[in-house]
DNA sequence: AAGTATAGTTAGCTTTGACTAACTTGTCAA
DNA sequence: TTGACAAGTTAGTCAAAGCTAACTATACTT
């Protein structure tokens, strides 16, 4: 089955967490997404059960290539609708708010969309 | 609480049929949206409960002016989203089935933002 | 070495919102 | 008038994804 909201949002902090520092651990995802520690081993479970992340002996968190492409794919989206609503005049906070949920249900074909317009007139 | 995206589509559905004909029931919502019908007696259950559905005898599903309201605001959403993805260059039914499932995450702001700028620029 | 704090897991609860099965109710036709 | 179909409801199941409480295991401190 397609992977949900949920997971992709995971996916997505580890991906941005990693960027910071190469040691990520579960509590500091669940402390940057406001989780409590069993949903986030919970998720992470379920990451790794479905091949898109890995862990250590240590706890470390890290993302498969397949983990990290999806990261990126969402992430993507994430950077490039925050800043068309901010080109709309749409403060910096709410920008990134919606941007953040409205990422997860953007077909491809609407996201490249946007992201042509973005490259040509985008600020 | 606050209404989640379930309950608006189903209000969103009863206001886009209530256009066509003026005799709403359960089993036309269902059809429409591809839900059985104890799904349907269950949700109208929860609009009538919240006060954004009336039934008469016949099982009639009106919304109250504040339903209404509601669905107008969400409806209007799907329509300016729509059109927008459309002037992308995103095709017709992409465009709709993208503007219905992002239309419940959009905060106000950023759609006002969206609003004014399809007014100015849009097709 | 013992005690404490930190990190992770397990078990079990809750809500949301779908589902099927089975019941009720009302209408219409033979 | 009786039988059948259509519409709606009730009861109970399931999955997703959060939670708390309580357990385990590691590591640091005294």
């Amino acid at each position: 089955m397609a992977m949900q909201e949920s997971g992709e949002m995971y996916l997505e902090t580890i991906y941005v967490l990693s960027q910071k520092s190469s040691n990520v651990r579960a509590i500091d995802v669940g402390e940057y997404m406001g989780y409590s520690k069993p949903s986030v081993s919970r998720a992470v479970g379920l990451l790794k059960k479905e091949g898109f992340a890995v862990t250590d002996a240590q706890g470390h968190i890290q993302l498969t290539p397949t983990g990290e492409e999806k990261a990126k794919h969402i992430y993507e989206r994430h950077t490039v609708l925050t800043k068309m609503f901010i080109a709309l005049g749409v403060d910096e906070k709410t920008a990134a708010d919606d941007a953040c949920r409205i990422e997860h249900y953007m077909s491809d074909k609407t996201f490249d969309a946007i992201k042509a317009h973005m490259a040509k007139y985008g600020s």
